[in-house]
DNA sequence: ACCTGAACACCGTTCAAGT
DNA sequence: ACCTGAACACCGTTCAAGT
C-alpha cells in the first residue's frame, strides 16, 4: 500500500526524476507569460484559463499563483510583453513627424497582429515596454516645440486613435469570418430605407482599405499637432 | 406532506399570488436590458451575472434564457440601449462641423456616463440606436462633399477617436479611485531617471483637462476633413 | 523556495418538467 | 407561452501539506 511517491529501497531509478527534462525549463513568470501570448494568440482571450495555461505548461492551475498573483496579472504581463516587438526610432535621426509615423505604425501593428490584445486595453499600460514608448513619444512631441495643452492632446490623440482602430478593425476582421460581415451587409442592404446613407455609402460596402483609411486619419493628427507647434513657435 | 405548491381545499387566499403585484411588471427582454444596465451602472461589468441578474429580476437565472439567448445578448442590446439617450441633431440644421460635433460629443458623455460601455466596444455594434447615430454621421459628411476614401477615413477617424478616449478616460477615472493613479505618479518620479520626459511632462503630472484635451483632438480631425473635402470641392 | 491536491464559492447554459 | 429546478461542465483562488 506504498503511496504514490513514497520512497523504498532501490526505486530511486524506477521513478521519473521530479522534473527535469519532462516537461523541460522551469516554471517561471516569464515562461507563464511566454505561454500565455501563445495561448492567446492560437486561441483568443476567452480562452485563456489558468487550468488550460497550467495543462499547457504541464502544472497544475494552482502551481501558477506562486509566480503570479492572480489572472489579471497574467493579462497585464502578456500585454505589455507583445509591446517589445515595437522598435523605438533613434531619437533625433528624423524629424518629428516620421519619428512619430514610425511609432505609431509600429504600435498599430502590433495591436493588429495579437488581436486579443485590442480588448485589453481598457486597463492601465504601465509596463517597462509601454512606458519606454510613451517616453520616446512625448520626447519628440517635447522636441518638436509642443507645449501644453497642446502635448497632452497630442499624446492622448494620437494613443487613443491606434488604439481606436485597432479595436475597431480587430472587431471587424475577426479570423477570417467574413459571415458576421456579410450579415451586417445584408441587414443594411434589406434596410437601405431605414439607412439610405449606410446602405450606399457605409463602411460594409465598398471593401474598405483600413491601411490607407489609417494613414489619413493620422496625416489629419499630424497636421494639427503640427500647425500648432508651428504657430507656439512663432509666437514670441 | 403536501408538496410546496399543490393545492388544498380553501387555501387560494393563503398562497401568495403566481406573481401579479409581488415584483410588480411581467418579464420582458426590455425589463431585462434596462435593470442590466442599472446594474451595470452600479457595480461594473465585473459583477454581472446571469444569477445577479435574475436575483434583481424576481426569477431565477435560468428564466432569462427564455427571453434572450446568451449573455452576451445582453451585453450587446445594454450597450445599444444607452446610445437612445445621444440625441441626433435636425439633419442640416446647422453646418456639417457643428452637427458632427454635437454627434461626437454627445456619444462621448454616454460612454463616460457609463463607463462599463467603453470596454464593451470592441463588438460589432449594429444596434437600432447606433445604426441610427452612424447614419447621420455619414450623411453629414456626404452632404459635406465628402467622398472616399476620406468619407470612410473620416467616420472611422471620428468614430475610432471618440472610442479610444472613452475608453482612455475611463481607464484613469475609473470611480473616484485616485490610487492607481497617485501609484503610477510616484513610480514615475521613482524612475525619472528611466523616463524623464514622461516624469516632467507626462500625462499625470499636471491634472490634465481630459475635455480640452478632447476638444483639440477633435478640431484637429474636423480640420482635416474640412480641408479634404474643400480641396475635392474645387477640383474639377 | 517551489509545487501539489483538495476544496470553496462561484460561473453560463441546457433541459426535462411544470403551469 | 412562459417559468422552475436540478444538473453539467466549467471557472479563479485559497490553503494546508508536501519536497
Amino acid at each position: 500500500m506504498a503511496a504514490k511517491h513514497s520512497g523504498s529501497a532501490g526505486d530511486v531509478w524506477l521513478r521519473r526524476p521530479a522534473r527535469a527534462a519532462r516537461e523541460a525549463p522551469p516554471l517561471s513568470r516569464d515562461r507563464i507569460v511566454r505561454e500565455a501570448v501563445a495561448l492567446l494568440d492560437e486561441e483568443g482571450a476567452g480562452r485563456l484559463t489558468m487550468r488550460r495555461l497550467a495543462e499547457r505548461l504541464g502544472t497544475g492551475s494552482t502551481t501558477l499563483y506562486w509566480h503570479v498573483k492572480t489572472k489579471d496579472d497574467v493579462l497585464d504581463l502578456a500585454l505589455d510583453a507583445i509591446f517589445a516587438a515595437v522598435e523605438i526610432p533613434r531619437p533625433g535621426a528624423q524629424d518629428w513627424r516620421a519619428g512619430v509615423t514610425a511609432l505609431i505604425s509600429g504600435w498599430r501593428a502590433v495591436l493588429l497582429e495579437h488581436p486579443w490584445s485590442a480588448a485589453l486595453l481598457g486597463r492601465p499600460m504601465l509596463g517597462p515596454n509601454v512606458l519606454a514608448r510613451s517616453e520616446f513619444l512625448y520626447a519628440t512631441l517635447v522636441g518638436a516645440g509642443v507645449t501644453e495643452p497642446h502635448l497632452t492632446a497630442a499624446a492622448y490623440g494620437l494613443s487613443n486613435y491606434v488604439i481606436g482602430s485597432a479595436l475597431m478593425q480587430a472587431t471587424w476582421t475577426a479570423q477570417e469570418e467574413d459571415a458576421p460581415r456579410q450579415a451586417a451587409r445584408e441587414f443594411l442592404r434589406d434596410n437601405r430605407d431605414r439607412y439610405p446613407v449606410l446602405a450606399t455609402h457605409g463602411p460594409l460596402t465598398g471593401d474598405s482599405d483600413w491601411d490607407t483609411s489609417f494613414a489619413l486619419g493620422l496625416a489629419w493628427l499630424l497636421d494639427g499637432i503640427g500647425s500648432d507647434e508651428q504657430r507656439t513657435e512663432r509666437a514670441p
